[in-house]
DNA sequence: AAAGGTCTGTGACTTAGTCACATAACAACG
DNA sequence: CGTTGTTATGTGACTAAGTCACAGACCTTT
């Protein structure tokens, strides 16, 4: 646990005397996947560093639709239970565990005092901050703007693994793009007919990641 | 412009010492209505608290279609050029000031001293920015999951003034929702055929503001 | 009164989302 | 090994929304 703050080259960078501030505060928690991290109603309680794993954070319409915001990895903090947290403000998104997570969590007290004293840790958290309203920026783009077959190709892109493959059903790419099921099912019905992708169940491969790059960026 | 900060109430109740941080490096600026306040590809160059008036911002599509994601009046501050401030990140969005506008602009330093001095304020900024962060995932929400009547209905109450009337072309609602200017159009064929709103060329009158909110909230 | 700009209307068409199912694949159990 | 239940996927008919190519209508200016 000594050397975490490594794993963060803005914090590595700084001051010893503020890298202690942070240190000395900070406890290391582990989340089991599909934990939610937080949701609407639940006010944080500390900042998070994530060492390790992912959070997906999302956002659940009335009627039961879910659309992806973001995702924060490792080396990212989740300004999510930040804003919570200085705020003292409620959120409508939710954040969930997609892997098993490793987090350092340092107190609303000792966050508060490292901002006020580090010029580097501030510069750090208005970074995270401003990466995410623009992420979010950049889905309400997308979801106004972009055809459903693109940005299902990016979606498809994104998240399959180096060979090309990915474990996921419809109805989690519907709420990947924030659409329906069987909107999805149709899509990926077209890009197999085309020879781009192969479907089965649970499971997709993509077999032409060039073609689909190409409808994705096109 | 002695008092400026009164009109702030956060900052009205800060301690004086801090609040000098801000006062002695305040200065006062005027915006006329249309002035491009940030854009893409610009660099903010200070900290704004607006006084009077109104900025939109939004974001534009390669298409040429636009979409509104919140508005900045008077007593709040306009994040996005903290955000690129602090981070030295660029945008895709472009703030507009809807209306003349009187602003209070603080040095990058002055407000970096204040954020490093100044809990009350570093808890303003920060609220601010959660307010905006909220308001963009709810437009997220909105295009992704609800039904373009009810957003109409919902967005025309909220430009319409006491009187239920609104100045306002086809072309102008459809960039607020993010839509094609055909589609208001029918949409809004449709309120009149019910007999909700009166339309004529460039204005729109509520006639039945019951009937719009039932819709909008329904 | 003519000209030119802006705003609005329309029909035909494509794309996306909804609803109510049917079918298929898998897993677990006796 | 079949039966049963669960999860995943497929389908058709329908509604909602967006696109495109225009045609008018209204207003201002000269």
């Amino acid at each position: 646990m000594v050397g975490w703050i490594e794993q963060f080259p803005e914090l590595a960078a700084l001051p010893e005397e503020h890298r202690r501030i942070l240190v000395d505060h900070a406890a290391t928690i582990n989340l089991p996947a599909g934990t939610t991290v937080f949701a609407p109603g639940r006010l944080a309680e500390s900042f998070l560093l994530l060492l390790k794993g992912r959070i997906r954070v999302q956002q659940t319409s009335a009627s039961g639709r879910e659309i992806v915001l973001y995702r924060v990895g490792g080396g990212e903090t989740c300004i999510m239970t930040t804003a919570c947290l200085l705020a003292d403000e409620l959120y409508s998104a939710e954040g969930i565990t997609e892997t098993d997570v490793t987090a350092i969590s340092i107190s609303k007290e000792a966050f508060d005092d490292a901002i006020a004293r580090s010029p580097g840790f501030r510069r750090l958290v208005f970074s995270q901050y401003s990466h995410r309203i623009s992420d979010v920026m950049h889905v309400v783009e997308e979801v106004a703007f972009e055809r459903l077959d693109k940005r299902l190709a990016a979606r498809l892109l994104e998240l399959a693994d180096p060979a090309g493959a990915l474990t996921i059903t419809h109805q989690e790419l519907a709420s990947e793009l924030g659409t329906a099921r069987e909107v999805v099912g149709r899509q990926l019905k077209e890009l197999e007919r085309r020879g781009w992708v192969t479907l089965s169940r649970g499971s997709i491969v993509l077999t032409d990641r060039d073609k689909l790059d190409c409808l994705a960026s096109g």
